[in-house]
RNA sequence: GGCCAGUUGGUGAAGUGGCUUAACACACCGCCCUUUCACGGCGGCAUUCACGGGUCCGAAUCCCGUACUGGUCACCA
């Protein structure tokens, strides 16, 4: 009996040969180092920092090259997908505008020559490929069963051997066609192995584009290509859908490191060209116990991509962050070119950290406050507005109902050459401005007042205050003359230098007095430009504050 | 346990044999500026690059060993 019987036996719905999906997925016609890569995830839900940089820089890199970047669903293990797995996939890639060029588009769409880009509907290709190795001598039916393989591992455990189906321990290789045929026939369940041309003894190189050259032993397991269920293994896929979706470079997680030199194997075996593979530092967090572990989607709420989303943090400022953890020269260059985006600058593999970096969420919240503290108080506004709508409606409700108010509010010590970074976030706006609007400023208000409680003193300086010396036209300098004269007037030390040399000699200074006008119109005695604040409040929301305070 | 990789301050890191008395950024601390809070400015924060040996006139940088950390060893991806 032959291999070509044998693999018709085992593949006979198997309609095509291998020239023909060579020729319907042929190379691609991109210009000279153009970049194709993938971001290929199990549909488990959604997607976390670890796979965001991943597929952040997966997505970067055919960008600068003008290739191309497309999202694959590796849905080979049934035990692994989870209901919407995909959408949430899809969704999170959207609002972090990493922006797909083929590939899995919605739930029931997808777009590209290369396709399908779902592995379950690819089973007939897979099996194409399989039937021809079988053919080729070069895998086999395995009909051991579960407790054969555990058997064998024990018993390797027990002798301290390398664990696995190897050399003789890969019993169902030495079987001839004819038993293999005769046990098929009977119904006997089996799966496709692998039938590894590999010397444990003889050193493989992979040409890392991240780490380097690093050396492993040849790959001698005959490892499982087409599970019971008909799909392939995730090895197995992996090489023949990169191949044929004609991807040229893999960028994927460390932790796919050790499995790369069965990779290479199979492209060779396959007669396919191998792509250059990149892996990159796992994003890691320190545990309670002071242990550094993988970002985990279960215990770490931060570890998902949607929280940034909620938060209202930035997208842009999740990928200034993600970039700077992925090439630590790009914060300097964004320093010296801050009219410039991360479109601009060149990501480099051979500056990416070899070992995974830890999570700092304060890091981030910074870049995302230097970040905010650069928009155009306009375009502060309508990214706010935008989250505000999804994630807090009564918020968006205001800001659209006072809209160049509220802008001129965002405007505040903002654009200038330091503009203030109190903004870490969007949903952070509300508790810096809140005070602003009428509909937040009722009901049980908390005053904190500084270091003048004295009632009667408080009423003394906002009643003089506000009959005596405010007026809305001043301009900034004449405003704080008055302020100064409202302080001496008072017993209080109009000039800061005179009231540090000589404190005991006055009630307060000048410093007090703002609080206390701070305070009684805004509850807070930490704001932005109190002149500002007030020039926006307006003569009579002041007077009625100032009012209902008393 | 086998295989692979990593180890520079609280964190991210620069550094590839002399220019390093170890950049820069975040955090932290101090001072200054200042009508509050911020911003900003200045300064402090690793006598030392996990440890031990070796090579060399010279090592964070090269070699060996040890320790520790991480990854991986499935009909998971």
């Amino acid at each position: 009996m032959t291999d070509k019987e044998l693999a018709e036996l085992m593949f006979p719905d198997v309609k095509h040969d291998t020239e023909y999906y060579e020729n319907l997925y042929p190379e691609r016609n991109l210009k000279e180092g153009a970049v194709v890569s993938r971001f290929a995830p199990s549909p488990t839900g959604f997607v976390h920092m670890g796979s965001l940089l991943a597929a952040f820089i997966a997505s970067k890199v055919p960008k600068e090259t003008e290739g191309v970047f497309y999202l694959r669903i590796e849905d080979t293990d049934g035990k692994r997908t989870v209901e919407n797995g995909v959408q949430g996939i899809i969704d999170d890639l959207k609002n972090f505008e990493i922006d797909i060029d083929e590939g899995v588009v919605s739930e029931t769409e997808q777009i590209g020559a290369y396709g399908p880009y779902i592995q379950s509907e690819r089973k007939e290709i897979y099996h194409t490929y399989a039937k021809y190795l079988v053919e080729q001598g070069l895998a086999y039916p395995c009909f051991c069963s579960q407790e054969e393989i555990d058997e064998t591992r024990k018993m390797q455990e027990l002798n301290k051997e390398r664990i696995g189906i190897y050399g003789s321990y890969a019993k169902c290789r030495f079987l001839t066609n004819e038993e293999r045929i005769e046990k098929i026939k009977k119904g006997e369940p089996y799966i496709l192995r692998l039938k590894s041309p590999g010397d444990f003894n003889k050193k493989i190189v992979l040409n890392d584009l991240v780490r380097g050259k690093i050396e492993f032993p040849e790959n001698d397991m005959d490892i499982v290509l087409i599970k019971s269920d008909g799909l392939p293994l995730y090895h197995f896929a992996h090489v023949i859908d990169d191949h044929l979706m004609r991807t040229t470079h893999i960028l994927r997680g460390e932790e796919w490191i050790s499995s790369t030199p069965v990779h290479l194997q199979l492209f060779q075996v396959l007669g396919f060209k191998a792509p250059k593979y990149a892996h990159l530092g796992v994003v890691m967090k320190i545990d309670e116990d002071g242990t550094k572990r993988k970002l985990s989607k279960r215990k770490d709420p931060e570890a998902a991509v949607s929280f940034y989303h909620e938060q209202g943090i930035p997208v842009e400022a999740v990928k200034l962050y993600l970039m700077t953890i992925a090439n630590s020269n790009f914060e300097g260059w964004w320093d010296q070119n801050p009219t410039l985006g991360i479109d601009d600058f060149k990501f480099d593999f051979k500056k990416m950290s070899v070992s995974g970096s830890l999570f700092d969420l304060e890091k981030l919240k910074n870049i995302s406050r230097s970040y905010i503290s650069r928009l155009k108080a306009n375009e502060l506004y309508e990214k706010a507005l935008v989250w505000a709508k999804e994630f807090d409606q009564e918020f968006a409700s205001i800001l659209e109902k006072y809209k160049d108010f509220s802008i001129s509010v965002l405007n505040i010590e903002r654009e200038q050459k330091k503009p203030r970074k109190d903004f870490e976030s969007f949903s952070s706006i509300k508790k810096h401005i809140w005070y602003m609007y009428d509909e937040y400023f009722n009901g049980d208000l908390d005053y904190d007042f500084g270091k003048i409680h004295n009632r009667e003193d408080i009423k003394e300086i906002l009643n003089t205050y506000i009959t005596k010396y405010f007026n809305e036209n001043d301009d900034k300098e004449v405003w704080f003359n008055k302020i100064k004269e409202l302080s001496n007037e008072l017993g209080y030390c109009g000039d800061m230098k005179e009231y540090k040399l000589n404190p005991d000699a006055y009630k307060g200074s000048v410093a007090d007095v703002s609080t206390v006008i701070r305070v009684a119109a805004t509850t807070s005695s930490m704001t932005p430009d109190l002149y500002e604040i007030l020039r926006l409040l307006g003569k009579e929301r002041i007077e009625k504050r100032f009012e209902s305070f008393m």
